[in-house]
DNA sequence: ACATTAAGTGATT
DNA sequence: AATCACTTAATGT
């Protein structure tokens, strides 16, 4: 066995390995590959095509649907143990994107051809299970947010967003501008910067220049 | 000290 | 909740 594929099997083995049969372990390690994108860097835009899926090993993916420049919506974070379903069956059918997926944290993953996909879905139970349960996951994310769109007040949505983006990064301290906020939510920085001192001075947060801190969680 | 960028605010729709 | 127009505050050079 190569240095490569080592690597590869210590990775998985932080938390995939629970969760994949030994043999479907095996064969990750045999056409998997790792790679490393930095904060900030797309992974994958919209109309692109893919042609691997990324099982997520740490860092957190930001998605989010993008109509013409500058205007956007983020919709959820992908974080370790995920995998992007919605990628699945854009390789599958050899579709192309239709999210944006944007790296929120220096992530690592393993990236997995398209070829074995579909293969492993017939091959083994714990792969089948896995692309259900993240394509159910994610259809759950998709609702809450359509649920935050149509009924949440735009307070309760920035409450969520930042008690959301907290969790990704493991840290309730947020260095974030108000601008950057506004276009994740896709609302103007005005309407942030007033909801924001509400949620100041209602102690929920407590936020300063290029910072937020989140209090209520 | 000056320029740039982020944040705060009143008025209007 | 959005937009405008403007002010004030923080930060970098």
């Amino acid at each position: 066995m190569n240095t490569q594929e080592k690597i590869i099997r210590e990775k998985l083995a932080d938390y995939f390995s629970t969760i994949f049969e030994k043999k479907l372990i095996d064969e990750i390690v045999e056409v998997g590959f790792l790679d490393k994108f930095r904060q900030g860097e797309t992974l994958v835009d919209i109309g692109e095509n893919m042609t691997h899926i990324p099982l997520i090993l740490s860092g957190a993916v930001k998605i989010l649907r993008q109509e013409r420049e500058g205007d956007e919506l983020v919709l959820y974070f992908l974080e370790k143990g995920d995998t992007c379903a919605i990628s699945f069956i854009n390789c599958i059918n050899r579709k192309k994107s239709i999210f944006k997926g944007v790296i929120e944290n220096d992530m690592e993953a393993i990236f997995v051809p398209v070829d074995q996909i579909d293969e492993w879905l017939a091959k083994y139970k714990t792969w089948r299970y896995f692309i259900i349960d993240s394509y159910h996951f994610r259809l759950i994310e998709m609702v809450e947010s359509i649920d935050g769109l149509a009924f949440m007040k735009m307070n309760e949505r920035l409450l969520k967003y930042l008690g959301d983006k907290a969790k990704i990064n493991h840290d309730v301290n947020l260095e974030i501008t108000h601008q950057q906020i506004a276009d994740d939510l896709n609302t103007s920085r005005v309407v942030i910067t007033r909801l924001l001192k509400q949620l100041h001075n209602d102690g929920k947060v407590y936020s300063t220049r290029n910072k937020v801190k989140v209090l209520d969680i």
